[in-house]
RNA sequence: GAUUCCGUAGCUCAGCUGGUAGAGCAAUACACUUUUAAUGUAUGGGUCAUGGGUUCGAUUCCCAUCGGGAUCACCA
């Protein structure tokens, strides 16, 4: 990709030359030692103890001020930024001075990465500094890095146009402290469910992306094909089927944080590929789930915010467990005033009408009042709240319910009226998986394009026998996005989906 | 997919009812040995997203295309 050079893109190669004539290569192939960081200095010097006299110290140039034969930088490493005091006198001790008058005032840019020997000190305006003996050049940026300045907490010139921050993340990780913030949150956040999941004893397995039969879901997938085999593939849309298979074969804890793909539509809460973490536990039921999972979002509450109160836009949420529980049919009741737990297909269709939500033909029972609670009802749970015992017609993967007629073990959990996790007692009557399948294909040919595949090599592992199993599938870029405040999808994705820029 | 708004310098933005463009930061040059949104003086930088149309003349009005945002629909 080649584009015109602007003038100061110009500019910067006519000074890579000059390095190059001064004899310093800007793209050193050495390493270079560091001993410490911004952050530890900052945190840690002090003044009368005199530490930190023999810093190395490597970054990127934020800021450069010349006062003529003082220079300070201000340079940013993986822990924030420190300001470096680069005088004439200490960068050239000798006769020479060519490298403070030129590499020091004239060659260097902001977007550089330098490495700096030194001693650290408080200047008379009481910023703790660098004072610099040797300056080495690390890397030379060629194009200008945009400029955020911050005075009293207010942002100027902040790099905030969406596409741009999109499009070129690097850069706007460079500029935005507070992106960086978000994007450290998420691995964090991944990382207290690991090891939560890994102090229960929970086995990290990775279970196939590229499927023949894309299950566990209902959504559109990505279609590729295989050349050798001579066989369609499909990405994954979930990896449910492969969890479960795994503890028919005697993983009783088995997890996988399972990179999803759905070719469907984008906007602030879907990306084509998205994160969901599902695990799967032998012997327990939909109850035990509920409680464990209060337990993890609690956890994680507080790994990322040291409490269990969270800000969410104008909102506080609680992950302070326990959560509520709320039947379908009574979260149904209680919004709408429509007691739909004994109603047909016409009856529920009627409501639907009244409630002015648009149904066709090939909704079934299940989906009208999957219409309903999803039209009505989901908003209203801004707290964490579990959704229980859904209608077995929604449901092709769960257990019957041990008590109530016609509905599923089943939960989901809504946070900020989003659903954020759906689990299951998981269906392992083999005989009645084939039933669900079955109706399944009765979807099908009605004309529902959401409706599940039969993978009868899934049904031929029921058939060996499961133990019972509760499993959950979580949304990790959702939840993201609830503990980090954010509001859309690709402000929690390091490289969001974008439709490529047009070539040059 | 539908509706709507937006696209002007490297970044953030002005540009009223049509007369080929401005600011701040960034950049260049000079001055300044403790600055901090440093300061002062001077200077350069733009096919106004792209392609058509209307017009004597279009950044401005109209149409199309490309890219993005927001809202809605579907999905997690």
């Amino acid at each position: 990709m080649s584009h015109e050079l602007n003038d100061q893109e110009l500019v910067r190669r006519e000074k890579l030359q000059k390095l190059n004539e001064l004899g310093i290569d800007a793209y050193p192939a050495a390493a270079f030692e560091v001993n410490c960081n911004s952050a530890q200095i900052l945190a840690e010097y002090n003044d009368e103890e005199k530490n930190f006299q023999t810093v190395s110290i490597a970054g990127r140039i934020m800021s450069i001020n010349s006062k003529g034969k003082v220079t300070f930088f201000k340079i940013q490493d993986e822990k924030g930024k420190i300001q470096l005091f680069v005088s004439i006198d200490n960068v050239c001790p000798n006769e020479d001075k060519t490298f403070y008058t030129s590499v020091v005032t004239h060659l260097l840019d902001i977007g550089d990465f330098i490495g700096v020997k030194g001693e650290v000190f408080i200047t008379k305006t009481g910023e703790t500094s660098i004072r610099v003996k040797e300056m080495t050049v690390l890397s030379k940026a060629l194009r200008p890095l945009p400029v955020v300045k911050v005075k009293d907490g207010e942002t100027f010139d902040a790099f905030s146009d969406v596409e741009l921050r999109s499009r070129q993340r690097y850069v706007d990780l460079v500029v935005n402290p507070h992106v960086r913030e978000t994007f450290l949150k998420r691995t964090k956040l991944i990382q207290t469910i690991r090891n939560f999941l890994n102090e229960h004893g929970a086995i990290e397995v990775d279970t196939p992306v590229l499927q023949s039969i894309p299950g566990g879901a209902a959504a559109r997938p990505f279609v590729t094909h295989h050349n050798a085999l001579d066989i369609p593939l499909y990405l994954r849309i979930a990896n449910e089927l492969y969890l479960k298979r795994l503890i028919v074969g005697g993983f009783d804890f088995v997890y996988e944080f399972s990179r999803n793909f759905r070719n469907e539509g984008m906007d602030r809460t879907h990306n084509p590929e998205f994160t969901v973490l599902e695990f799967y536990v032998a012997y327990k039921d939909y109850f035990w789930m509920m409680d464990y999972t209060e337990q993890m979002m609690e956890k994680i509450a507080i790994a990322l915010h040291g409490t269990t109160d969270v800000p969410l836009g104008d909102k506080i949420i609680s992950f302070k467990a326990p959560f509520k529980r709320v039947a379908i049919y009574d979260a149904i009741k209680e919004i709408t005033d429509f007691d739909v737990s004994e109603m047909n297909e016409e009856q529920l269709r009627d409501v639907c009408k009244q409630l002015r939500i648009e149904t066709d033909a090939t909704m079934g029972k299940g989906k009208l009042i999957d219409e309903i609670f999803g039209g009505k009802c989901e908003g209203n749970f801004v707290q964490p709240t579990f959704i229980i015992d859904y209608p077995v017609e929604l449901s092709p993967l769960t257990k019957k319910h041990r008590s109530k007629a016609g509905l599923v073990e089943r939960f989901e959990l809504f946070i900020n009226g989003k659903e954020i996790a759906n689990a299951y007692s998981e269906l392992n009557d083999p005989l009645d998986q084939r039933a669900r399948f079955e109706e399944q294909t009765k979807l099908m040919e009605r004309g529902d394009d959401e409706a599940m595949f039969i993978d009868h090599d899934f049904l031929r592992a029921l058939e060996y026998g499961m133990p019972p199993t509760s499993g959950i599938g979580i949304g990790i870029d959702r939840l993201v996005m609830m503990l980090t405040n954010q509001s859309t999808i690709q402000e929690v994705l390091l490289f969001p989906q974008m439709r490529p820029e047009n070539p040059e």
